[in-house]
DNA sequence: TTGAAAGCGATACCAT
DNA sequence: ATGGTATCGCTTTCAA
């Protein structure tokens, strides 16, 4: 008895294919990984013998013989606050670990709003240095265009958090900031308690939009996902135009205590902003009864959801997103399949009870 | 310039560690493998050298050199439903992945409330075929003994969905259910609107709670995280006794028409159980005007959210359950560290909008 | 107590 | 167009 037969999992390798094959172990290596220079009935007889013996290329041995490397770079924007301050920690807190796996990450942080800084940083990769880049960035045409020759210099490259959906970019790693939109505007719709909603007594509540960049592609998203549900099934509230509130600027503090001295009768706010502290400080001063929903999870806002400053936060898994970049950035370098399920990114609800510790 | 300063990336190897050291490759693995018959003299130098080039295991390599592989069986109950029908064709589905990782996975039901056929199970595997088990099993002593045997004889014991905390369990892969009640309170506390609520018209909305296995840990657990928020944060509302609802039972479908009639004025569901089929039923029956809460994300609680039968969905996922389970017992099984922030399981919150694709 | 050398499964260079 | 063989980083047997 053999071993296939005693615990049935003895894998076929290039050996036992060469052998059933009756060719050599370069010939199979070359079969396999479409090399040239074999006559068609070679490549023939190869295939046959891996499909019979049903053999799968052990992608461990491969790498090690190969001494293959994967150096990829986060590019993410500079923009003031914790949001990418927490991405990039995390992404260098897990270097050590991807190094393991023979996959060097890098971050770099550029100006968002500056196409041609972006630009620049992705001229100046080369495939020598740099397999893959990750980034969040505007569509505008210079990136695009800056994508377009970075994937013709053989450099992979994946949207995150943002899509460039008109570039040539490889992956999209993040969620659909409409449905995010929707989201929230279905637990604003659920949670702002209107005492008294006679049909013929029209008090509508309002809802307060905050946003840092109010013409990003994703606040628009946001905002469009969320505009539209509140209009389809919560017509008991209406949507105030959209309050641009930017934390670091000077008037940043005195633009909530305007917004509330002219309506009055918030009920809900939307913050779709990376940044919330100057809204919480705000909150936590006048903490007026209202119901507050935010996007991402980070220190500021978990603790904002524990002291009930929040009632909701929708998140996407940071640990999620990096991984998710990575393991699609070697699957693309090395023109090997990725296991789709595994790479889709959730909108996650957050409310006080369903936190996780870390 | 060597490799080393041109990228920065040369990691050490044991040639490196024995070269530095002056012994051989045979004594560093020894040392690294903590091998008996070596000197401490010995065993020192090769650590310094180790601590000085800063070398981590390439544990592809050692695998690869090892012939190492892992074989593992998910045992599930064979609770009449679909969630465990679900978990194990996803478990099935990813068989051929994990193989590619030198791991095989399988998978056997057996029926949960017997305590001694679940032992029988595990007293039947021996760590010749077997190197791990993920389980999902009540606590009772008669398992827990079983699971004492079994690690004695070497085999890796995760518990699965439900702990097994005073059993030698060497993981657990779940969530905290006192916490996914409190989740589920919050949002029924929230969602359930009491349209007169002054403080003297004393006016209770009725919370109806659904359970299959009304004495196993995981309800219990839930239960009393929804007991405690909903008595501390929504006094407004008030639970009736827990209801006893078992898909399949011949009698199933007579219970809600049963307990509608006897107390009308329910306005919120909470159901525990693993199968809403019965459930899914009744309310596109009469669709009374209430919120419900449902536990794990099915094919059949997809649709009830789609068609706003169920509010809120609260899940954890599959994929991530399935895949944290099997790199938890390899990491056991081989003595490595794993990533505990990747193995956090969360607790998902799922309304309509933000369901994903697939 | 230590070392030399043969693999593990795949790749890649050098011959033929 | 094909084959032989060294090599990747690590483990393991056999000798010394």
């Amino acid at each position: 008895m053999n071993k296939a037969t005693l615990h049935s999992i003895a894998k076929p390798t290039i050996n036992d294919i060469a052998r059933s094959a009756g060719v050599s172990l370069a010939t199979v290596d070359r079969v396999l990984n479409e090399r040239p220079g074999v006559r068609a009935v070679t490549i023939a007889r190869v295939n046959r013998a891996v499909d019979e013996l049903g053999y799968v290329r052990d992608t461990a041995a491969a790498n090690l013989a190969r001494q293959r490397v994967y150096r990829f770079l986060f590019l993410l924007p500079d923009t003031r606050g914790e949001y990418f301050d927490f991405l990039q920690a995390h992404v260098e807190d897990h270097m050590a670990l991807y190094a393991n796996e023979r996959t060097y990450l890098r971050t770099q942080r550029v100006p968002t709003r500056n196409s041609n800084e972006i630009s620049a940083v992705l001229d100046s990769l080369t495939i020598e240095t740099t397999d893959g880049v990750a980034l969040v960035a505007p569509e505008t045409p210079t990136v695009r265009d800056a994508v377009a020759r970075a994937r013709e210099r053989g450099i992979t490259v994946v949207a995150l958090l943002t899509d460039l959906p008109s570039s040539p970019r490889d992956h999209f790693v993040g969620v659909d900031n409409i449905k995010a939109g929707q989201t929230a505007a279905k637990l604003i719709g659920r949670f702002v308690n209107v005492p008294d909603m006679s049909e013929n007594h029209v008090s509508c509540a309002k809802i307060l939009v905050l946003a840092d960049s109010p013409f990003s592609r994703s606040f628009l998203e946001r905002r469009f996902g969320f505009d539209s549900l509140i209009a389809q099934r919560f017509a008991h509230l209406s949507i105030l135009p959209t309050v641009v509130m930017r934390d670091g600027h000077p008037q940043a503090h005195e633009v909530l205590p305007r917004v509330f001295a002219r309506w009055p009768s918030i009920k809900g706010i939307y913050s779709t902003t990376t940044n919330n502290e100057v809204l919480i400080e705000f909150l936590r001063a006048h903490h007026p009864k209202l119901s507050v929903i935010a996007h991402e999870l980070t220190p500021l806002s978990r603790s904002a959801l524990r002291t009930r400053c929040f009632d909701a936060v929708i998140s996407q898994d940071a640990v999620h997103i990096v991984g998710s970049a990575v393991r699609l950035m070697r699957a693309t370098v090395d023109g090997t399949p990725y296991n789709a399920l595994q790479e889709r990114s959730r909108i996650e609800i957050y409310v006080e009870e369903n936190l996780p510790d870390r």
